[in-house]
DNA sequence: CCGATGACCATTT
DNA sequence: AAAATGGCCATCG
């Protein structure tokens, strides 16, 4: 059977990888499908270990308020909105606009 | 080994 | 209504 411990982790890296391009989602939306609505800093966590790999566009994952809280952490804080961008999504000020439309809820579409 | 921190969110005071 | 703290799990010092 499978460890639910390590899985936090690899559950993480699925769901981001399955965002379609052009929509977003949250930190929060992941661990409540996870099953912890609060273990939202473990999503960041992961995120931030997936820096290491190349599948996870952590771009596309950003807080509660569509603010670009991470971009901190990429190579390049620029290259976040500019990803995001370029997927056709609207920043301003680090902010997403139609931020409510653009978000993706894998319990929504599954 | 123990303590502190981390890309957050929700609840309580 | 705003501010403060708890909670979650793992990694770093």
């Amino acid at each position: 059977m499978i460890k639910p411990k390590n899985d936090f982790f690899d559950r993480v890296y699925q769901i981001v990888r399955l965002i379609p391009r052009g929509r977003v989602t949250t930190y929060g939306t992941i661990a409540r499908i996870l099953g912890s609505p609060q273990s939202a800093r473990m999503v960041g966590w992961a995120l931030n270990s997936s820096h290491k790999f190349s599948d996870i566009p952590a771009h596309r994952v950003v807080n509660r308020h569509g603010l670009l809280t991470g971009k901190h952490h990429f190579e390049d804080p620029n290259q976040m909105q500019r990803l995001l961008q370029a997927e056709g999504i609207k920043i301003k000020n680090d902010q997403i606009q139609d931020f409510d439309t653009l978000l993706w809820d894998p319990a929504l579409e599954e």
